[in-house]
RNA sequence: GGGCAGUUAGCUCAGUUGGUUGAGCACCGCCCUUACAAGGCGGGGACCACAGGUUCAAGUCCUGUACUGCCCA
């Protein structure tokens, strides 16, 4: 594409121009006759109305690494994209609009209403879609679904009709939690738990025949009309007189029994609970249990009942108002109490939620959970596996799911009822005529399921289900679910519970949950904190490349990210780094593909130690994405990258690459440079491809290409084959001493403060024989990097007198010092050097004079450390004696 | 109240089956060495929260304590 790359990488360009070029090829449409092992990713669907943010950029920048790398091993990859309508959420924001033109919903009328939110999600639904193409998402945009769509809702009224008839489903009386703003019945796992500050009032319930009176703890006293018993421990002494007689409740004076129950916490309050029924979750159990009366006194608008006496018509706040102040005056209220304590509230909107008692349709889960449950582990893999406890305890005390939902946005619930006999008919088409009385005149039940519902079904309705067709044969069940925790209730049990129940199998072989971005300082990312990383200004920046490599890298397994924009930027450094790199190759490959070399025959010690590391880097990012450690498959691509390729690699290089090398070497040398340069290159893009994309495409593009191959698209490449022969362990570790030799020289330079333009002269006294042989070959190496005028390199050299030296592998360096550096400054180096020395020896010989450590240890470890103590006794002698020789030296 | 994580360099985090604690950013020197100053070279900086235990050997395994965060009731 691009025939010479720019100084610095410019993403705006090249994301729009392969984006383009990925939707036009239709490179990522998936084909379920394609050979290789079925791989398939369903998206976790975002809100059709939603907006991209930083959650969705990790679990799509995570999604988008398996797949590609799964791509590159050959498999045959599905990633299905998609939106699910967001009910509630979607009704809000619809509504909200109205409101502005002074519209509600009641005054359009159900269908009215619903075309305008189907009108809302033609404007908005595309931009959630634009946003995922920006991450670099590599989707089958051929088939995207939306949970509103035909063949899915196709699919829910199947679900929601068969479970009926198996009886998984049921219609009943019960106690919900009612968010009155939202006006809708929510699932308990909606609503949030939040600590918040209240009151709790004690108040005197007097016994009814007059004899005295029970102190009774409450934090709602505007429930109080509603009581129909109050209750105490049945071991609980204080109150054991009581139990069985009947007390007044304050301001109704409605007379009550004492009942018993051990659900009643002693420690809490006094220890003596009021029971209302209708109004409590848990009092409702009590209510069912001891048969007590069920009085509603609030409606679902927050409004008092005529059940509320007195108080009937004011809303519950005033109402609790006026109760206080009544019992106040009749003496009743014993104490008030600052107290901190969890209030349930409304997930969408934040309206603190009422229990409310009212006709609701629910899925029998606790009927449901076992199978799901006991496919993990076995059929399926949970990835961290701690979150396997959290999946377990939920299902093990699931209680039955509240699924209709008081809205008009989503899918109608298919039950119908005759006007004529009150029969119900539940049934995937609307019924002709009763089939009961054959009365013709049938409505459909108001409510519509909650959004959830049809997200359960995800798996396999996006696959084309109830159809049996290929796409489904080929990928289901799924290869992994990638998915935040936060949803793993609401969205992958429940998966789970109807993968199991209508597939006969679980929907996914793994489930990976990825951590939650916080912002900097560990909070957890809102609008209303204005703590926010939009990921799409953060594209717009620093480029999308660099985004997914900053998100890839803090994707440690079990651990939540603290993003901040810094880190951002420093990734963006690491996709110039490898631009630039690349820029160097071009510019000495001058656009052909260099002559084919084996690369297990390579001459030259740098090169080999570049394709032996090269061998392992390849294992160990192939590993780590196995395993979903994307942080090491970052860390390791990134290392290897800047800190051998770049820093090392390519300095050393250069020389092959300078005109009139190439005689040395028969001509070779400048040929074989090019070769593995171009070989390596391409092998890390090929291996960063599925972390960067767009970079690592351009570039691609740019390089020159094999004879006889044409791929021109880094998307369709495979993941590099094993090169065993190039695994050459022996050859690295010669590489590395050179390097240790160059480090030391430096080292030296900088610290006596010779500055990096004065050339010195280096002198090598080798341990032995081999050692000088390997510095005789490399003597190149070591002048180029080390910036060395004249290097001598001789086993019997006499100890120069003014000169810093150091120990490497027993080979002793030495840079002869000039007047103008500071000797002192030497003799302080090493005396530094040999208190490290001292240091680590110490650590060693209190091992090995360990009786117990050299019988017990298994053997290679104890012969590591006497290696390491001789080594160390080496370095240590060679130092001392040229610390002493200097010193001498300075005295004269 | 129950459960799950976490506590390692100034900050943010790695640390695979127990066997010399690593990185990025920040900091301090020196350098525009023609791929890259979004850079190069070098350097300093860690009683691995605390207390016990297992072991020849513990950041790593076990028990307890403290603090932080999340989930559930």
């Amino acid at each position: 594409m691009a025939e010479s790359l720019s100084k610095g990488y410019e993403p705006h360009d090249v994301e729009a121009r392969w984006r383009r070029h990925w939707e036009e090829n239709r490179t990522f449409v998936a084909n379920p006759e394609n050979g290789g092992e079925p791989f398939a990713i369903v998206i976790p669907p975002p809100n059709v109305t939603g907006a991209l943010h930083i959650g969705h950029a990790l679990n799509l920048t995570l999604i988008d690494v398996l797949c590609r790398h799964a791509r590159q091993k050959g498999k045959n990859v599905l990633w299905v994209p998609g939106t699910d309508h967001a009910g509630i959420a979607t009704q809000n924001v619809v509504e909200r609009a109205l409101g502005k033109e002074g519209l509600s919903r009641g005054q359009l009328g159900r269908e009215a209403f619903v075309e305008r939110v189907w009108a809302w999600r033609e404007d908005y639904g595309h931009r959630i879609l634009d946003q995922i193409s920006a991450m670099g998402a590599s989707v089958d945009w051929s088939r995207l679904r939306f949970t509103m769509d035909e063949g899915l809702s196709a699919a829910v009224r199947k679900v929601f009709v068969q479970l009926y008839r198996e009886g998984l489903i049921y219609r009943g009386d019960y106690i919900i939690n009612w968010c009155s703003r939202c006006h809708t019945a929510l699932a308990d796992d909606e609503v949030e738990h939040e600590p918040s500050r209240g009151r709790l009032w004690k108040v005197r319930y007097r016994l009814a025949d007059g004899s005295g009176h029970i102190t009774v703890a409450t934090t709602r006293p505007e429930t109080i009309p509603g009581d129909t018993a109050v209750c105490v421990h049945p071991e609980d002494e204080r109150y054991a007189q009581y139990v069985g007689r009947t007390v007044l409740v304050p301001v109704l004076g409605r007379e009550v029994p004492v009942i018993a129950d051990s659900y009643v916490d002693r420690e809490f309050g006094t220890g003596a609970l009021k029971v209302t029924p209708c109004h409590d979750p848990n009092d409702w159990l009590l209510g069912k249990k001891h048969g007590l009366a069920f009085v509603q006194v609030i409606d679902d608008n927050g409004v008092m009942t005529a059940e509320a006496g007195p108080c009937a018509g004011m809303r519950k706040e005033e109402c609790r108002d006026a109760i206080v102040a009544r019992m106040e005056a009749d003496g009743l209220l014993e104490g008030v109490e600052e107290i901190e304590h969890a209030v349930g509230h409304c997930y969408r909107c934040h309206t603190v939620v009422e229990p409310h008692v009212s006709t609701q349709w629910f899925v029998a889960a606790t009927k449901m959970a076992k199978a799901a449950r006991e496919a993990v582990p076995g059929l399926t893999e949970v990835y961290p596996e701690s979150w396997c406890k959290t999946y377990y305890h939920w299902l093990d005390n699931i209680r039955d799911w509240c699924i209709s939902r008081q809205i008009w946005w989503g899918h109608r619930i298919p039950a119908w009822t005759c006007r004529q006999c009150g029969e119900l008919v539940v049934n995937e088409e609307a019924p002709q005529v009763c089939p009961a009385c054959g009365g013709a005149e049938l409505d459909q039940e108001e409510d519509v399921l909650d959004t959830w519902f049809s997200s359960a079904l995800w798996p396999f309705s996006t696959l084309g289900w109830p159809e049996r067709g290929r796409d489904l044969a080929c990928w289901y069940p799924t290869a992994v679910l990638v998915t935040g925790f936060d949803i793993l209730f609401f969205w992958v049990a429940r998966m789970m519970m109807m993968g199991m129940h209508f597939m006969g199998r679980p929907p996914f072989r793994h489930v990976y949950l990825h951590a939650l971005v916080r912002d900097a300082s560990g909070r957890k990312m809102s609008k209303s904190t204005g703590n926010v990383i939009d990921p799409l200004q953060m594209i717009d920046k620093y480029g999308c490349d660099a985004l997914r490599f900053t998100l890839v890298s803090f994707a440690a397994m079990g651990r939540d990210i603290r993003l901040s924009e810094d880190r951002i930027e420093g990734y963006r450094h690491f996709v110039n780094k490898l631009w630039n790199a690349a820029r160097f190759a071009l510019m000495n490959l001058s656009g052909e593909a260099p002559a084919a070399v084996e690369p297990d025959r390579v001459a030259g010690l740098h090169h080999q130690w570049l394709l032996h590391r090269l061998e392992a880097v390849k294992e160990e990012m192939d590993r780590a994405l196995e395993e979903y450690r994307f942080n090491d498959a970052a860390q390791v691509g990134y290392k290897f990258l800047w800190n051998e390729f770049c820093d090392w690699y390519l300095e050393l290089i250069k020389s092959d690459m300078q005109p009139g090398s190439d005689a040395e070497l028969g001509g070779e040398r400048r040929e074989q440079a090019r070769h593995v340069l171009w070989l390596a290159l391409r092998e890390i893009l090929v291996l960063l491809h599925p972390l960067m994309p767009f970079v690592t495409a351009e570039i691609w593009s740019a390089l020159p290409v094999p004879a006889g191959g044409q791929t021109t698209d880094i998307a369709l490449e495979v993941y590099p084959q094993p090169r065993p022969r190039c695994v050459r362990p022996v050859e690295a570790a010669r590489m590395e001493f050179v390097q240790g030799v160059i480090v030391a020289v430096r080292t030296i330079r900088a610290e006596l403060g010779i500055s990096p333009g004065q050339r010195i002269s280096l002198l090598l006294r080798p341990a032995d024989a081999a050692q000088g042989a390997l510095l005789e070959e490399n003597r190149q190496h070591v002048t180029t990097l080390a910036r060395v005028e004249s290097l001598a390199v001789d086993a019997a050299l006499q100890t120069p007198k003014a000169s810093a030296s150091a120990v490497v592998d027993g080979c002793q360096i030495f840079v002869p010092l000039k007047g103008t550096v500071d000797l002192n400054g030497e003799l302080a180096r090493l005396d530094k050097e040999l208190a490290r020395l001292a240091k680590d020896m110490a650590a060693v010989n209190l091992k090995l004079m360990n009786e117990s450590f050299v019988s017990r240890a298994p053997a290679d470890v104890v012969a590591r450390e006497r290696e390491r103590a001789e080594k160390l006794c080496d370095t240590r002698t060679k130092l001392e004696a040229l610390r002493q020789r200097f010193a001498e030296a300075l005295e004269e």
